[in-house]
DNA sequence: TCTTTTATGTACCAATCGGAACAGAAATAG
DNA sequence: CTATTTCTGTTCCGATTGGTACATAAAAGA
């Protein structure tokens, strides 16, 4: 790969890392240019030759929020139980929320929730976002029913969505400032409601 | 009183009915003075002249919001025991966040979660109204303890923190588009995580 | 070295933002 | 009637918004 042109000063990750950290403290709309740059510390034009616009900006941060401050989801997953799988869920989504040096709460929720008209599509992009995150706990918790791991007369959809309600109240409340400790304790009440062993 | 001077031509509660459902819809900084104006069939100074200005606005519409649309929780809290307050709280919030003709969610979540550090006072509002209707759960729920109606091994700070998790989380999914049966079935799993009699 | 290609910083653009000035209109008080 | 008070609509304001022109700088390829 022949490099051509003058190299970019600036790694592409790192600035993301920094639009992830302002998006997800201010919210899509509450974030303006200035402060997409400021944070990133590049100019305008610059920002604009590598994502393309102050939506596709946002975009790349989300995935790779999604990527990087999700992993979690993707150990979840892999437990070995249903049980397993949503205790592992609940407990380091608390964490992530509450992760001291992090903003509070969680970008796809405050990126977010709703928005004037013209930036509609913004908003359900996070919403498909999440979505398919939900989908994904659905379609684990299918193969644990398949497997005779979880009850047939359990809905994998209706598990997977009430796991995905959690977790978006919890986001709600660690950006309202609710402990870590406290979030435990919500999150350990709310297992109460999903299949045990 | 004697009223003098000439008379407001628009009624206040109409208005602000209107403010409501766009600034529910679209949030606080999705909505410009123009949305609120037009929502609202006044003209500007008419708004500056009633309200003082967009936050007061704001204010007054939320504050419009809990009486009118959220009265469903003084319902929920008269309930006899802490079970029934539980659950008729949920399964009216599940209602009244999935009601046709209105804006799906709830305007203290879709409001402003999150927002630029100008519009910080907005978020800190929402986040503080929503504190009130927990705390006034966690009183009722303290007095159930006291009545010997729920268990003295109970937290009724943690059980209304819970609750207020799940609507939140609730609200969060009917904004994206989860529907009022979905919804139920959460609500109900919810419920089990709540201490039975 | 000279051309090509891409990144950078300054400076700028039209559009929109929340808010206010101002004059006229509609009511009551006297 | 006149004076006073308050609401209304039009118009405008400076500031900020997302986005761009343009000249320049820094690399690779010939």
């Amino acid at each position: 790969m022949a490099e051509r042109g003058r190299p970019r000063e600036f790694a592409l990750d790192e600035a993301l890392d920094r639009a992830i950290e302002v998006f997800w403290r201010q919210g899509y709309e509450g974030t303006t240019l200035d402060d997409i740059t400021a944070a990133m510390k590049i100019s305008r034009p610059s920002l604009y030759a590598a994502f393309g616009n102050k939506e596709e900006t946002f975009k790349r941060a989300v995935g790779r929020y999604a990527v990087v401050d999700m992993a979690y989801i993707d150990d979840a997953i892999a437990e070995p139980t249903a049980r397993l799988v949503a205790e592992h869920y609940l407990r380091s989504n608390v964490r992530a929320i509450t992760e001291p040096g992090k903003p509070a709460g969680c970008l796809s929720i405050q990126g977010g929730l709703s928005g004037s008209p013209e930036h509609h599509r913004v908003v359900s992009f996070l919403n498909e976002s999440r979505r398919g995150g939900e989908a994904r706990f659905a379609a684990r918790f299918q193969r644990a029913i398949d497997d005779g791991d979880l009850s047939a007369s359990e809905n994998a959809a209706e598990l997977a969505k009430y796991l995905a309600t959690v977790t978006a109240g919890l986001a709600v409340q660690a950006s309202g400032g609710a402990s870590r400790a406290d979030l435990e304790s919500v999150a350990h009440r709310a297992l109460l409601g999903f299949p045990a062993p």
